[in-house]
DNA sequence: CTGAAAGCGCTAACAC
DNA sequence: GTGTTAGCGCTTTCAG
């Protein structure tokens, strides 16, 4: 039931050589014979073994991703990057869900080491640098996305979030806005970091006094968001707005203004990161940040595949994507006096 | 720097076969002579190559799941279920992202073909019955989410629809509606079909009278439950509630009602199916059922792996799991008079 | 342009 | 308990 190469060689009258040839698309096959060949492939249903060929061409043209949680919306996007750029060079890929377990995270890179892919891109990935750059230095092909390392042979696909950061916080001093909180997320997270630290470039250009006390950590969960806001208004510190590090958050503070009659936009302006499909749907709508996913998936897949090629390699090791702020109701009006 | 079996073999002093009988955990082999071994994979830091096992065992420990949009919560859900089952059985995965193209879908059988996996999982496939049974009888082993099939090798897990569908109505007709509109999914899909079906079945053991001018098509889309809904208005037959058969045409219907003016659910009930997040943040927000997605891959995935390893099947070919109405504010009032 | 043949790295008979 | 060895199905030199 099973044909082999080799059924298809004798088949068609030729060697197995030949066969392979034309099924590779080698050039130097004669017309004549590569439409004996394809006449019996199709004959007998031939399918070549994928384990057979990789073993031995040594690569398998199956590049993985492993993301944090495929119900993310984020990943789920920039799996799409990835897979759709993959599937036109004429690669696989291995969606490996790593179900926000470090541990399974690292296990997943065993595909890489027992050459199950030829590749590896990690999103915003909770492995310490000296893993990755171990594996780097082995020669395996790994890149990053959402994170940066240093180390030449490891391509980074990053979006601008100092950039958009202070985006937000123009946009809110725009309004009126002079004493603006902000949440962040997971406190050792390079993206956390950076939000934080346009947020205070963008305070520093325009000359609005940075206050530590307006700071406070979510963890980027609704849960989270919804605690650190509770926590800033207990301080009795007043402010008019909220810049939240991802939409989770921003979507807990929404919740805790409902309950605690905080009117938004009126009382409390509210702006997310990630145009997360709610922040559309809740009233009022949230403004966020719409980055762009599937080409941070694109471009780390370009990159990478290009290095599998050894072609040679013009651009940025560094790859920033540039992202746009969506204005919404929740930071549709001026600041209140 | 890539070392194989037989270098394990040498710096341990054994055979390869033994090295592979103690990487295999055949219990055959002395406890010290395992510890030497292991040493020496420690030592040269030893990954198995993949592709050979795969050539000689010839099998991959992989089963595929085919979804058609990762970005779907509802299969998103249930690639968790396969993952973590796989995990735990020892399997791996490869998630397949048809993108909602049905070529994409067809590709990935190739997989199947040319044994990259072992099994392949297909949730609410889009392709044709006959390809489904060529493969079966061809000896692949598949598995089906959401769809049944006439064939004795292809497991299949679905869930209540006929049950729930009529609880939904039910549910309606508790609260004094008497003229329930369903909007339709693909009209070719069983999910649709049997929906349909509980919706019919509970009229009539109520003894309401069906009335085919409630029915619309929506295609499953937000935009298409949207344009249903507007179709059933135009018609000006009275109506007071709406069975949407996902969530996805129900926020249409939601919207809908929103530019009409029209009060929910004070003139008009809407329920869905999904359980999708966004059915809670909306206001007023949708009720709904949840299905056990989770479950679907997790009861298939044993069933596929379990008949990989030839262990006896003593359950069903068709695994049915229940779902469970979840009311909320959309349909939480009594029908106006 | 085509064929012969070696061998990719591993496992599973089969011996001992 | 352990070793020897054939061979899984394919690609790729090297000849011709």
């Amino acid at each position: 039931m099973d044909h082999k190469l080799i059924d298809v060689a004798k088949r068609s009258g030729v060697s197995p050589a030949t066969v392979s040839r034309v099924l590779n698309n080698s050039s130097l096959v004669t017309k004549k014979t590569t439409e004996r060949v394809m006449k019996a492939v199709e004959e007998l249903n031939y399918y070549p073994n994928a384990a057979a060929k990789h073993l031995r061409s040594q690569r398998t043209r199956t590049i993985g991703v492993i993301v944090q949680d495929i119900n993310v919306a984020y990943f789920a996007e920039i799996i799409k990057g990835v897979q759709n750029t993959a599937y036109t060079l004429g690669y696989k890929v291995i969606i490996c869900d790593a179900d926000n377990n470090p541990e399974k995270e690292r296990d997943y890179l065993g595909l890489l080491m027992n050459r199950t892919v030829d590749a590896l891109i990690l999103a915003s990935s909770s492995l310490g640098d000296e893993v990755l750059i171990e594996l780097a230095d082995k020669g395996q092909c790994i890149g990053l996305i959402g994170r940066r390392i240093a180390h030449d042979n490891i391509p980074c696909c990053l979006t601008d979030n100092v950039q958009f950061s202070s985006d937000v916080v123009n946009h809110l001093l725009d309004n009126g806005h002079r004493h603006i909180a902000y949440i962040n997320g997971y406190p050792d997270v390079m993206d956390s970091y950076e939000r934080l630290e346009g947020y205070m470039k963008a305070l520093k250009e325009r000359m609005v006094p940075f206050r530590p006390e307006l700071i406070e950590n979510g963890n980027f969960s609704e849960e989270g968001g919804y605690e650190a806001f509770k926590r800033l208004i207990l301080k009795g510190i007043p402010f008019t707005a909220v810049y939240a590090a991802n939409d989770e958050m921003a979507l807990g503070v929404s919740k805790a203004c409902r309950e605690l009659g905080i009117a938004i936009p009126h009382k409390m302006a509210i702006v997310g990161v990630d145009n997360n499909r709610i922040t559309q749907y809740i009233i009022p709508s949230l403004s966020t940040v719409n980055q762009p996913k599937f080409q941070l998936g694109e471009l780390l897949t370009i990159k990478l595949i290009g290095k599998l090629n050894d072609q040679p390699d013009d651009g940025e090791r560094i790859m920033i994507v540039q992202s746009e702020l969506v204005v919404r109701e929740s930071s549709s009006r001026q600041a209140p006096d």
